[in-house]
DNA sequence: ACACCTTTGTTGACATTGTCAACACCGCCC
DNA sequence: GGGCGGTGTTGACAATGTCAACAAAGGTGT
């Protein structure tokens, strides 16, 4: 709300403008998402956003990067505390992180297409995928802490299970699974068997 | 050989065509791979791919398929018989499918890139991808019979393990992963949880 | 040898798109 | 109230995918 109705013509555009490709993204594919498209969407010439980004590129990046703030904050949220019976916490974030993946697709497939972004490393998008990173490893600790989880470095930990619910979401939303197959189980066992790999098996 | 100079002006344009776009794709990206250039490049006029290719996805997803194809060759040559400690030679494999991301990043990104190839199920893509997955699905049913690997459905055992190695070779290209890590070392500790945590632990 | 037809390649044209430069407008500050 | 910077508009251009009309080339049947 804070940033909202500060500006002039329009009212924030900038902001509309990450919100509007968003939402273009998820109706009709990145494929759908014109410069001119996205501006005549909030009634503003092809000219406007230029304003803003410096290109198209640097807009995608902005929605990329909402992309993971709001799959960091799902993932969040998921985190609660420790309740339940604490590695199967953890497996449910799998579970709401390929969930993300697939209530969002294309804005998924955004978030992690660097083809789409061009080459030049993305500091922004970089921050935000870092900072999933960061919670996964924290989670990661607590749980090693418990002796739930092997020791060893944590981060090398974090990344074997971030590829494990990456591919996931990525083959299921490329279909490249049979869609005869219950995904609900798949992703159960999925998150599962990763977890069983990184389980504490000493002798207590 | 047998597909070698069957035909007319140019010589089976056909094959050099996939042949130079999976070239261009490596040296400059998927982006540098347009109608034009790769005409210019084979000696050929814009329009001549279109005698060959409905149109550039086309041909696109015929390079995917060359890609799936030279992968699951290599995937297979790492499949030598029963020799090594068996699940070891099962790690190998989702080792090489990792190192062939990394050696030919833009093709494999091609190869799952339902994006590039905008909507539309490609038959000839899925019917690669899905000799991928049978003959993984193979090669865990082997092991399931040694007691290597925990009984049930194979092919979800496959889906598991696909994800994980396409996840980090995912992760991996598009560069989510600090470059200070030991990109070898994370590859061994992936593939190793993976493999432990599809571990029989049945009691023998 | 010759006419002919199919396959293959070429060229001109067009719509779409990203982007830039020149211009116009708005609201605020002094 | 004059000016100034931030904001939006419009015209233009190059690159690209694609199509239609044309041309050439090679094999076929007589």
């Amino acid at each position: 709300m804070a940033e909202r109705a500060r500006t002039y013509h329009h009212g924030d555009l900038r902001a509309s403008l990450v919100e509007e490709a968003a939402a273009m993204i998820s109706e009709g594919g990145a494929a759908s998402v014109t410069m001119r498209a996205i501006g005549s969407r909030l009634g503003v010439s092809r000219g406007a956003p230029y304003r803003h980004f410096p290109d198209k590129t640097a807009l995608l990046v902005a929605v990329a990067v909402a992309g993971f703030r709001r799959l960091n904050r799902r993932l969040g949220a998921s985190d609660t505390g420790a309740s339940a019976s604490s590695v199967e916490q953890l497996r449910r974030m799998g579970e709401q992180y390929v969930r993300f993946a697939l209530e969002h697709p294309a804005h998924y497939r955004l978030m992690y297409g660097k083809e789409a972004l061009e080459r030049q490393d993305q500091p922004e998008l970089r921050k935000a995928a870092g900072a999933l990173l960061e919670n996964l490893v924290d989670v990661i600790r607590i749980h090693q802490q418990r002796g739930e989880i092997e020791a060893g470095d944590p981060r090398a930990q974090a990344y074997v299970a971030w590829s494990t619910v990456h591919g996931l979401a990525s083959l299921l939303i490329e279909r490249q699974i049979d869609p005869n197959v219950d995904v609900d189980d798949l992703i159960r066992q999925t998150t599962r068997t990763i977890l069983d790999g990184m389980r504490d098996r000493s002798p207590d």
